[in-house]
RNA sequence: UGUCCUGUGGUGUAAUUGGUAACACGUCUGACUCUGGAUCAGAAGAGUCUAGGUUCGAGCCCUAGCAGGACAACCA
């Protein structure tokens, strides 16, 4: 009763957005029969990334939210880019997403056939054309957007001389770009699309599917519109840039005699400090600024997945940036957010020292090893509890001891007393440096009745740091991730300048540091919160002999705040 | 000089379809705490691109501007 009201209070949702609003009135007055039928239409050209998500939660969710079904269709009409490998990368990642398309895996490829007959409809309707003109001409008789085009000299061929033709290009008679086909409408018309776009050209290439069978490719563009409408989508979501296409799409169906799907824009989503265009993501893996695609630095969901992310935490941020009609460039703070949210709840809390100080408990026992219990995870009781190792030698972490610390600095100082986190209180009595002075060891003492991190007299100290046992520490190369880019909209290039002069040199630090001896076992992809410091989970190249994290993202810090506003100072 | 789309706190998204701007992220306080995390409590921040108009009443309707974006691949 409690619980619900706090729900009730704190997930007031806001209404539904613009398409579902559209589908709800759909469904109201019957337009489709109360169907609701969508599609995730990728091109297997390349990898998902980040703003595919949100295309695929939109779609699935839509789906899913309205008892309909979503299928998966690849648009697979350019022989040339088009591979198997890409097919099976964007399966394997909407898969890993949590969604599910059935036995509904369709492509494009697999319509080129009916496509083809579209084709000759068209023609012997006296709406499609055979062109001779080349590429450049086609485009320079096109127009402008404010000037009207030229009519093709082929434009008013016979119906008959149409149909050979086609019937010829199809049989492989011409050779690449020497004739297209086209569509008949309007070479004056304010849209640049109508003007007689080419739906037909000549390509003499394998494809990943057909293979040898065709020498012709339908355009996307005529390809697209009818494969919804083969497939009885009721609502076509897609980006913003397809939006002049729509008169062209519903022109086909229309002369076509055919199916309607009703096709619905939203805004794509854009990053802060992330280019998100494919042409730019392969940039960056062909010129080296990262490992692959899978680069954990990388806005792809394979380098999302990589670095650490959830699946949930990917659908939980599809949620929350909202599907809209104006542009938008989402805080990266908010993904961030999203996926410390959900790894709060579920990772296992391990202690690990990126940057070890030595630290010798002088009043300690030499040779002992005491186990300690420690609290897997203090958000989830039924994570339970683990031993870990205690002993005179220790590793802290460097940042956290200041010889002359500022009055804000609560951790160890000489002389002020902190707790060692699940262990003992520990003060602080000797700073042992080199001969240049930098600090290589720390003597300090330990209360023994502070065991298990609480005093019997009650005194309270101000701070809790993290160690691990000298002896049974576990060496792991830990990969330290920032932001790639150092601008906020790396895309705003400065004259003369490239986005790739944006990226930031420290978006990868890699050094070696402790972790608990638990960790041995961790199994790639496997998350944890190391206290303090922040998320990571086990890269897929770790092996008992060289574990590896990558760091999803950090704790917030309000010590780091703290610092940056004195520099700033 | 064209056509289409979009303008709401720093960033996103809402506003029960004309009733006096809400939620999230971020920011800033404070409480609590064996993570300077989490949690909890609170604050600041927009008067809705501009100007007219309709109306008792407009972020929502009308008119005219302004600003931003998309469109001229045999790519998708």
């Amino acid at each position: 009763m409690e619980t619900n009201s706090i729900e009730t209070r704190k997930d007031k949702k806001s209404g539904p957005n613009f398409i579902h609003q559209i589908i709800e009135e759909d469904i109201r007055t019957n337009k489709y029969g109360g169907r609701v039928h969508t599609r995730f239409p990728p091109e297997p050209n390349g990898y998902l990334h980040i703003g595919h998500a949100k295309s695929i939660c939109l779609n699935f969710g839509t789906a899913e939210k309205y008892n309909g079904l979503c299928n998966l269709r690849f648009d697979d009409t350019n022989p040339a880019k088009e591979e198997t490998e890409y097919v099976e990368s964007i399966k394997e990642d909407v898969r890993w997403l949590g969604f599910d398309w059935g036995e509904r895996e369709y492509y494009a490829s697999d319509y080129f056939e009916r496509l083809y007959e579209y084709a000759v409809k068209l023609i012997k309707k006296g709406k499609a054309y055979i062109c001779d003109m080349s590429a450049e001409e086609i485009s320079t008789n096109r127009g402008t957007p404010s000037k009207p085009g030229i009519e093709s000299p082929s434009r008013n061929r016979s119906v008959d001389e149409n149909l050979t033709l086609f019937e010829q290009m199809r049989t492989g008679k011409f050779p690449d770009g020497s004739k297209v086909l086209r569509a008949k409408i309007d070479m004056a018309s304010p849209n640049m699309h109508l003007r007689d776009p080419v739906i037909y050209r000549i390509l003499h290439a394998e494809h990943h599917r057909t293979e040898n069978k065709w020498c012709i490719y339908p355009m996307y563009d005529f390809a697209h519109g009818q494969s919804d409408s083969i497939e009885r989508i009721t609502h076509s979501i897609c980006t913003l840039e397809f939006e002049v296409h729509r008169p062209l799409y519903d022109w086909f169906i229309r002369e076509l005699e055919i199916y309607a799907p009703q096709q619905i824009e939203f805004a794509r989503l854009n990053l802060t400090y992330t280019v998100m265009s494919k042409r730019k993501l392969l940039d960056l893996v062909q010129n080296g600024s990262v490992k692959g695609w899978d680069d954990p630095r990388m806005p792809t969901i394979c380098g999302l997945r990589r670095r650490g992310y959830t699946p949930e935490s990917l659908r939980a941020f599809s949620e929350k940036v909202g599907v809209a009609k104006r542009e938008n460039v989402i805080d990266v703070a908010l993904l961030e957010h999203c996926i410390r949210e959900d790894l709060n709840k579920r990772a296992i809390r391990v202690m690990g020292v990126l940057n070890p100080l030595k630290v010798i408990i002088t009043n300690y026992p030499e040779g002992v090893t005491e186990n300690l219990t420690a609290i897997n995870n203090p958000e989830d009781e039924s994570m339970g509890t683990r031993q870990i190792p205690f002993s005179r030698d220790i590793y802290i972490e460097k940042e956290d001891f200041m010889e002359n610390p500022p009055k804000q600095f609560f951790r160890l100082s000489p002389g002020n007393e902190v707790r060692l986190r699940y262990a003992y209180f520990i003060k602080c009595t000797d700073v042992v440096k080199n001969q240049n002075g930098e600090i290589i060891e720390l003597h300090c003492t330990y209360d023994p009745a502070s065991k298990g991190g609480k005093s019997p007299d009650g005194r309270v100290v101000k701070s809790t740091i993290h160690w691990i046992s000298a002896h049974s520490a576990l060496k792991a190369e830990i990969l330290l991730y920032d932001r790639l880019f150092l601008k906020e909209a790396p895309d705003e290039v400065e004259e003369g300048k490239n986005f790739i002069g944006y990226i930031n040199p420290d978006s990868l630090k890699i050094i070696t540091g402790f972790v608990e001896p638990w960790l041995h076992d961790a199994k790639p992809e496997s998350k944890y919160q190391f206290e303090r410091l922040g998320y990571f989970c086990v890269d897929k190249d770790s092996s008992h002999e060289k574990l590896i994290f990558n760091r999803t993202v950090t704790l917030k810090d309000t010590w780091a705040k703290i610092i940056k506003k004195r520099i700033g100072k």
